[in-house]
DNA sequence: TATACAATTAAGCAATTGTTTAATCGTATT
DNA sequence: AATACGATTAAACAATTGCTTAATTGTATA
């Protein structure tokens, strides 16, 4: 709630369908840049923003497991996990190994885990 | 990665494009149960996912906000930032309260900055 | 060296998402 | 009662996402 102190009417000229409020601009400006802290977060909750990833990432903080592994547990197509796979390594989230013909990934993120255990005692409170 | 203890050839009947991996069943069957214990999650993940709506919940967890404050901060259409908000309504993320023309908007749900915070320290990481 | 197989990449597609504009609803003010 | 305005809803659109099939790469084995 941006309380009226100073009686400066806000013109804004690209959007003015917005309400006609008076608002302290410094106030605007101190709260855009507070939201501008949390700009790249996104990124990380997008790819945990999918099932199948959050799947994947649970999975190999247990244990390290080959793509194969994953396809068959997640009832996936190899190509489909790969996909994932990609994604998560792009992020640096998952790290591999090969192994003769197989790949092995492991979490490689630990933060990831703390994430999801947050996450779970959101719902765990009956939300 | 799943190690070959028993020699029991798996036969997968719907994906038969999958490796040939010697696998004990039981491993599957618990880490498929494993998976399903986060099967809920990336819902609320899926939210945080978009940078509007995170920004919408850090700002909302500063202080109460009306649609059209938010709209003037994100520098977005009042329509648009509604649209979020309603998403957010959903889930329970936030509570609103309607005074005179104006709705205002607030955080219902503390384990959000919870989130927010164990992602900024993802990022801090220099990860 | 040829074949087999795990994994990746490429191309195409259906489904979903976020935004826009226009119309409608709800409350306050004149 | 009529008007104004903040907020919501509806419909339409462009962009993105996740999956599929097919082709390719890389490694091991016969």
């Amino acid at each position: 709630m941006i309380r009226i102190s100073l009686r400066q009417k806000v013109i804004n000229e690209k959007q003015n369908d917005l309400c006609e409020v008076f608002c302290p601009g410094s106030q605007i400006e101190k709260l855009k840049e507070k939201a501008s802290e949390v700009e790249g977060l996104s990124e990380l909750f997008r790819v945990l923003g999918d099932g199948t990833r959050t799947k994947i990432l649970y999975l190999l903080a247990q244990e390290k497991l080959c793509v194969c592994d994953l396809a068959m547990i997640l009832e996936m197509t190899l190509p489909a996990v790969s996909h994932h796979l990609r994604l998560l390594k792009a992020l640096r989230l998952v790290r591999y190994q090969r192994e003769g013909k197989m790949v092995y990934y492991s979490l490689d993120d630990e933060h990831i885990l703390n994430l999801i255990r947050e996450a779970q005692e959101h719902f765990a409170e009956g939300k």
